[in-house]
DNA sequence: CTCCGAGTAGTTTTT
DNA sequence: CTACTCGGAG
């Protein structure tokens, strides 16, 4: 048989991965085996070569991203199209199904999609209503557990009869409440996306048909990531058919502490019986070395499925690691050794960096811009998370949906229309007593002129006004969208504070507003968009079948609030003209992160190590490889092995990522928290096979597997011992392990300080003992000259130091574009970026800046 | 109602 | 150390 695809290009367990179309199939996809091609060209070859239909296919990924890049490779895969094929998230076709269907559960499909800061808030004052003390029970423990709850399918009532706990009653009572103000706000989180989904399928037999019959072939990626309700929704569609192909990692599995079930892949040959299982175990992205590492870290783990990666390439450069001495010098050691890798051809975008927890990246990120590497950092406080980001799309919800009291509260006061906490009060009592919406009862309170001052019903009723107009507004939605900012008042008010900061916000949402604008164009296209089969038969599509008979359905169950105050409002305010605004607002609750956005300019890329799962870089650098670190503190203290095995797995994420060259860096002193701490390394570290991994900095390679070390390793001596002794000055002097053992490590000071290697003892003074610390942080490394000489190179020279710069001057900055001076202090000038609207603190004469 | 200061917590995160 | 939240004073 001729294939259509490539089918010669795969190795046999890919191959036999591919040819299984019918049956459920667990593929157990190493890290770099070549998962992502087996998922491509499997649902190419059904396609092309034995006529399924692109319309029966569904595939599930974890990511929007994960998802538009395989669109993408199914598009240039399959010439004829893809047209009617999902491939999405769980939570995109969650929603997909609930717009259509949401009347069965007493929801309309116009429901808003809470978020988690959304979530989060509302959890927050449905704790103060219910006078719950944050101190005594944590709003995260408290959300955690009903999150629990929910992913169970526990509802409040059993929640609360089963609560064993003062935590788990008090959660109860905020879950009972949460679901009340969810369901009045016809509105869902994350968690209510999923959850729901399975109650309409399970509830709904005649929709559960629809999408059984529709789609007879279902995959799902990175399946050890799913949490249960994912996996009762997958089995539930795939239960007719059974064609269900399962791809996942149980080693990469690094978010059950989000409710990922590793069970769901460990169980699935207990699921389906006769299940067909595929091991890719052929890694095609590294090389030995880092392989090798990886291998034998991930051994140590007891709970997994044996598998052992091999790769056909060469052993490659071993794995560097790099004692720093301490976070600064970490910074400014990777920035050089970055320096080096540009210096010998490989492109910034060629490289990333690593770190276990968002807080690592300041210093990092201020030693990349001291030393001039351009960076772009993943993640973090992003775009979209911005207050007065969040505010305008409050604003475009609160248009689409006037009944979501959260978006309604958030901006009722934003800008100042003097209306406080009282004056919400009052009118939460007028909606209660009246039963209405809380955005109905601000129209009320624009009457009552008992209650109100007339300051506030001049307030609400322009607030009121948005949504009114805001609803009427059609034609483009870039204009839409101007138009309710416009009348909301939201960038007159920052920009009448004439503070910088509040031009920078004034600014994002300009930004915001051209985002929406650039939603609108590349929504135009139909790729992406997930179509029933009424909407392809409509757009003539060929060969669609009959839909089953309409359930016409006089029976709704619920006669719910929701959809009584939705309907109510939609009489009131007339129908909404911007048919895009809901599919703005659905793409922004569903986001991803934006890549899209941060431009193609060529920099390093720093994020998490769980960000970084399912890319690949050809250098790879993880920083803060240390005990409480790498393990996180959580993880380690032995009682939670589950933890620290996560931990582990994390750290096989992160070895995996590298292509060529891998390099681990931990400090034998670091600031946390505003105190110096001394962390011994990483026991992953101490995993690595020694032939794989080379040691350098101060204390290298001679100490790693030497008894001392470990012993030392449990108390924290060994940091500290190198650390800070070295700061008192007494760097050999009384460090008598460090003589005895150590070989390798006086003998990069010695050449450092061109000292004899016999005269050590004597030859280092205590006075001459500060120089380490000189050393540590002034030059990068000690045994390589040249390594030192980038950092070197960017001493303040003559004229970038002698240039002045004053508050309000413009200035560019290579990595971060154009911004203004807010501040000088000395050498330090602190800048505020137009393009993030952050400021930075920049060190004149080191930051590469110039004036405008 | 707003503003400012003290106090405190402080993994990982996509949807 | 810092960023954010809460409570009290104006």
């Amino acid at each position: 048989m001729a294939y259509a695809v490539d089918i010669d290009s795969l190795n046999p367990a890919q191959r036999e991965a591919v040819l299984t179309t019918e049956g459920p199939l667990l593929v157990l996809a190493g890290a770099g085996s070549g998962k992502t091609r087996v998922l491509t060209f499997r649902i190419a070859h059904m396609v092309a070569d034995l006529g399924v239909r692109p319309w029966q296919l569904l595939a599930i990924t974890f990511t929007n991203k994960a998802a538009a890049e395989m669109r993408e490779r199914l598009s240039s895969l399959l010439p004829e199209g893809t047209r009617g094929m999902w491939v999405c998230t769980f939570h995109a076709m969650c929603v997909r199904m609930l717009r259509e269907d949401a009347d069965l559960l007493g929801y309309t499909g116009q429901f808003s999609i809470y978020d988690d800061d959304d979530s989060r808030r509302i959890v927050r004052d449905i704790m103060q209503a219910l006078s719950i003390e944050q101190k005594q029970y944590p709003i995260n423990m408290i959300r955690s557990k009903i999150s629990a709850a929910k992913n169970a399918m526990i509802g409040p009532d059993e929640m609360s009869d089963r609560a064993s706990s003062p935590q788990e009653e008090k959660a109860a009572r905020v879950y009972a409440e949460l679901e009340r103000r969810l369901r009045a706000a016809n509105a869902m989180d994350f968690d209510d996306l999923l959850v729901r989904t399975l109650e309409l399928l399970r509830s709904r037999p005649e929709v559960l048909e629809k999408y059984q019959e529709r789609f007879r072939y279902i995959s799902v990626d990175e399946y050890q990531d799913t949490n249960h309700v994912q996996y009762e929704i997958a089995n539930l569609l795939a239960a007719k058919y059974k064609n269900l192909m399962v791809v996942g990692d149980d080693d990469q599995s690094i978010y059950s502490w989000r409710g990922a079930d590793i069970s769901n892949i460990l169980d699935f040959e207990q699921d389906f019986a006769d299940a067909k299982v595929v091991k890719l175990e052929q890694n095609y992205r590294s090389t030995g070395h880092i392989l090798s590492a990886a291998n034998a870290v991930v051994r140590h783990n007891s709970q997994r499925k044996d598998k052992r990666l091999f790769t056909a390439a060469g052993d490659g450069e071993k794995i560097q690691a790099y004692q720093a001495s301490d976070e600064r010098d970490e910074g400014r050691w990777i920035a050089s050794e970055i320096d080096k890798l540009h210096d010998g051809g490989t492109p910034y975008d060629d490289i990333a960096v690593f770190y276990r927890t968002n807080a690592q990246s300041r210093i990092l990120e201020d030693m990349f811009l001291r030393a001039g590497v351009p960076y772009k950092i993943v993640g973090g406080t992003r775009f979209f998370d911005r207050a007065e980001v969040r505010d305008v799309m409050a604003y475009l919800k609160m248009v689409v949906n006037p009944a979501d009291e959260m978006s309604v509260k958030r901006v009722i006061n934003t800008p100042r229309r003097g209306i406080g906490s009282t004056s919400i009060q009052k009118i939460e009592m007028l909606a209660a007593s009246n039963r209405c919406s809380f955005f109905q009862a601000c129209e009320l309170a624009c009457a009552e002129t008992g209650m109100f001052s007339a300051k506030v019903r001049n307030g609400l009723a322009d607030f009121v006004n948005i949504v009114r107009r805001g609803r009427r507004m059609d034609g483009e939605l870039k204009d839409a969208v101007e138009a309710i900012v416009e009348s909301a008042g939201l960038v007159q008010a920052y920009r009448s504070e004439g503070t910088m900061e509040a031009e920078g916000r004034a600014e994002n949402i300009q930004e915001f507003m051209g985002v929406a604008a650039e939603f609108e164009e590349s929504h135009e296209d139909i790729e992406g968009t997930l179509e029933s089969l009424e909407e392809l038969r409509a757009a003539g599509v060929g060969d669609v079948p009959q839909p089953a008979p309409a359930s016409t359905l006089a029976d709704t169950p619920f006669a719910s609030s929701a959809a009584q105050a939705a309907s109510e409002i939609e009489r009131t305010y007339g129908p909404l003209a911007c048919k895009a605004l809901p599919a703005l607002m659905e793409w922004l609750a569903l986001r991803s992160d934006l890549d899209a956005l941060s431009g193609q300019s060529s920099a390093i890329t720093m994020m998490t190590i769980h960000s970084a799962k399912g890319l690949e870089f050809p250098a790879v650098f993880v920083a803060g490889m240390e005990e409480g670190i790498f393990p996180h503190v959580a993880g380690f203290g032995g009682e939670d092995a589950a933890k620290l095995e996560e931990e582990r797995r994390l750290a096989y994420v992160a070895i995996t990522r590298a292509r060529k060259r891998l390099f681990l860096t931990y400090a034998a002193t670091r600031r946390t928290y505003g105190s110096t701490q001394a962390n011994p390394r990483s026991r992953f570290m101490n995993e690595i096979p020694d032939e794989d991994i080379e040691f350098s900095g101060i204390g290298s390679s001679g100490f790693s597997g030497t008894g001392w070390e470990k012993r030392g390793d449990r108390r924290g001596t060994f940091g500290s011992g190198q650390g800070s002794d070295m700061y008192g000055g007494r760097v050999f002097g009384s460090y008598t392990r460090s003589t005895g053992g150590s070989g390798a490590s006086a003998g990069s000071y010695d050449s450092f300080f061109g000292v004899a290697g016999t005269e050590r003892h004597r030859g280092v003074s205590p006075d001459a003992g500060r120089k380490p610390a000189t050393f540590g942080s002034g030059a990068a490394r000690p045994r390589q000259q040249k390594a030192s000489a980038p950092v070197e190179q960017r001493r303040p020279d003559a004229a970038r130091a002698a240039e002045v710069f004053a508050v309000g001057d413009a200035v560019s900055h290579k990595t971060f574009g154009a911004g203004t001076v807010i501040s000088v202090d000395g050498d330090m000038i602190e800048v505020q970026f137009e393009k993030s609207g952050k400021t930075k603190k920049l060190m004149k004469g080191f930051a590469p800046i110039v004036k405008l």
